[in-house]
Parts: structure tokens; C-alpha cells; sequence
DNA sequence: TTTAGGATGTTGTCAATGTCTACATAGGTC
DNA sequence: GACCTATGTAGACATTGACAACATCCTAAA
């Protein structure tokens, strides 16, 4: 039962304060030494866990996708296939809001760089669901003289897109405050309406 | 005339060798040190030009700036206001492949996180841009029932999430390859057209 | 209940790195 | 020809990622 030695759960403490440090401090600003301190246990006790500090950012993302995927899982209640885009799309985007310090961690190239098979798997089921639904808003009628690939291109786009145009400092100042929430929505509609 | 005393011109060759290094190895695979032995000085040398990694990280994003703005430039010998912003989406995204290490560094959080006030100055600009050629789009009858912002929100999303899509491993692969140049076409126009 | 073995932490160590300080030299200016 | 500044060098230090050797707890098999 929550087993463990001297600290508990120093995984998920390490998982947990790593996510903070990253989007306070970035990727460089982060270090295994440093979440040893912050968790007070010796500087090579993070290595029992992750015997890199890029394995450790990869655990973080694979929890990040897991989310991702999860938040935009309960689209299932709704019954035409553009309304379920729409809200997946919705879901997505208010999710890197609520989740930005883990939407800028899937966003980092540091990050990406040495993806595991489980997070690109995790990256390729999600991409898999944007593709179905695509397929299932044609069959419902919308835009069916459009080839599917282009509008998962579209749609990857614009979510990707409108995520980071959100999220990231740079932009979040200059792009659609205030009222950004609604702004999105309309959009958004601009594709599926 | 090519001033300089050991090296010639360390500055400039710091910038390039970086901006390889980066897209090689990320940012985190960056070092002074390993630059000044690539480049044959000393250790400290690059001090001289760059007082810290992010300055030099920054340094490069400018040049990036500068370059994309250059590129996305030559689009006022198009007549029609959509047809200009059109060529103007097309710039960025061709540019953004044919510059993806610049493009990617302009993506990396820990670059933008130390951005100098020259550097959001311009962005600033190209922003502005985009802004003044949705005016001149809509003003030539386009979308004229749309919020400009809303559309500007659109564009930059669509814009960045486009190039991002077509340019960073994770997507390649998996979204609109073959011809995915001609798909980008056909998926901005889903906005344009 | 004891005990072997694996999981988890600790301490010690090493090379590499960013950055600082002190020093050297080249080139242009008065 | 004597300075001054830009540029480069040499040395030093704290921090870091990573490895190895050792310690301790936990569990399951005997």
C-alpha cells in the first residue's frame, strides 16, 4: 500500500514538481539535482526513476497525451458527426488552456525529440480519433466534395494552431484577449459551420 | 574589411554553426564550449559575442524573424486583398519548410522565454502585417460579415498550426504526406476560397 | 518466521558545461 | 608612436547529468 521507501511516491512527486519546474523555468531550467532538492531526497535518487532526464520528460508527456486524449474523450454523447468534431475540437482547446504548462511541455521539440514508442503510439491513437471523426461529420453530410485528407490537415492545423495561439505568451497577448474563449468559437465555425 | 582578430568573423559563423547545431541536436544539445572547439577558439571566446546561451539562442530567433518577414515580403504584386493573403500564408509555410531549424527554434519555448525586446518588436510586425492584410481582404470583399479579429485569430492559428504540422517529425509523418504541398493549398483555401 | 532478492535511496565521483575574472594582443585613432 | 577598445585566451568555480558502490526497506518463498 502506497508502498515505498523514505519518500512515499518520489515517482509521481518527480513527475508532479518536474511539470512545474518546466513550465516556470522551461526545459533548460529544469534539472534532476534540483527536483532532488525540492523533494528533499539525495541528487541521484530521481535516477532509480528515470535514468534520464529526457526519460523524465518523456513520462510527463505520455501523462500529457493520456490527458489530452481523455479530455476529449467524452464527446460521445453527441449526436451528429459535426457537433462531435466541434466539441472535440472545443475540448482540445480548452484543455492546453487548463493544461498549459503540460500543452507546452507536448509542444517542445526537447521533448519530442526522444519520444518514446509509447508516446508516439499514444500521439497516433489520438490522431487516429481526429480521422474518424472527420469521417463520421462527411457521412453526416458536411463537407463531402472535400478530400478527408485535407480536411484532417485542416482540422490538425487549426486545432494545433489555436491551441498555441491560446497558450503561448507570445501570441496570447497580441491575438483575440479579450473575449478569447468566444473568438474561438467563432473560428472554429469558420471551419465547421 | 573582415575586421576581426584570430577568427575573422566569429559572430556570424556562431549563428550559423548554432543554428545547425540546434537543429541537429535541440537546444539542449547546444553548447559554448562544444561551438568554440567547432570553430576552433576558445572556450570562452564566444562570450565575447553572445554573454549568455539565450542571448545567443535569441540572436538566432532574430535572424529567423528577420528572414521569414523577408520572405513573406514579396507578396505586393498580387492585385486582389485575398489573393495577396493567400500568397502571403503560402510564403510562410513554403518558408517555414525550406527554414524548418529556423522555424523550429522560433517554436522552442526555452528561445522565446528569453525574448529580447528587438525580437517581440518583430513579431509585432509581422503581426501587423497579417492584421493589415485581412483589412485589405475584407475591404476587397471577403468575408465582410466576419469580425476581423475573429479572422485574424483564424489566420494565425491556421498559419502557424500549418507550418507546424508540415514541418515537426511528430506530424510529417503522420498528416497529409504525399503532396502535401498541394494539400496545404487546398486546406487553406478551405479559409480563403 | 526467517531469509534471499529486488526495489528504492544514499554517498562518492567524474567529465562537461555556463559563466566569471584576469590577462594578452590586434587595429584603429589622436 | 602611444593609447584604447574590440576581440580572444587561460584559469577557476559551482552546477549538472550520469555512473558505481553501498545501504536499507519490502515482499515472497522456504
Amino acid at each position: 500500500m502506497n508502498t515505498a521507501y523514505h519518500h512515499g511516491n518520489l515517482r509521481q512527486a518527480l513527475l508532479d514538481r518536474a511539470t512545474e519546474t518546466v513550465s516556470e523555468k522551461g526545459v533548460e531550467g529544469l534539472s534532476l539535482r534540483g527536483l532532488a532538492r525540492d523533494l528533499g531526497v539525495s541528487h541521484a535518487a530521481p535516477l532509480r526513476h528515470f535514468a534520464t532526464k529526457a526519460e523524465l520528460l518523456n513520462a510527463i508527456a505520455v501523462e500529457g497525451v493520456g490527458s489530452l486524449i481523455e479530455a476529449t474523450g467524452g464527446v460521445d454523447a453527441h449526436p451528429s458527426g459535426v457537433a462531435r468534431l466541434r466539441a472535440m475540437v472545443l475540448a482540445y482547446v480548452d484543455w492546453a488552456i487548463a493544461n498549459s504548462e503540460l500543452h507546452h511541455i507536448l509542444r517542445n521539440p526537447d521533448v519530442m525529440r526522444h519520444a518514446s514508442d509509447d508516446l508516439t503510439a499514444l500521439l497516433a491513437t489520438f490522431a487516429d480519433r481526429q480521422r474518424q471523426e472527420i469521417k463520421a461529420a462527411q457521412e453526416s453530410d458536411w463537407r463531402t466534395d472535400t478530400d478527408p485528407e485535407v480536411l484532417f490537415l485542416h482540422l490538425v492545423s487549426l486545432t494545433a494552431g489555436t491551441a498555441i495561439v491560446t497558450t503561448e505568451e507570445i501570441y496570447k497577448r497580441r491575438v483575440a484577449a479579450p473575449e478569447t474563449r468566444s473568438k474561438v468559437e467563432a473560428s472554429i465555425d469558420l471551419f465547421l459551420g
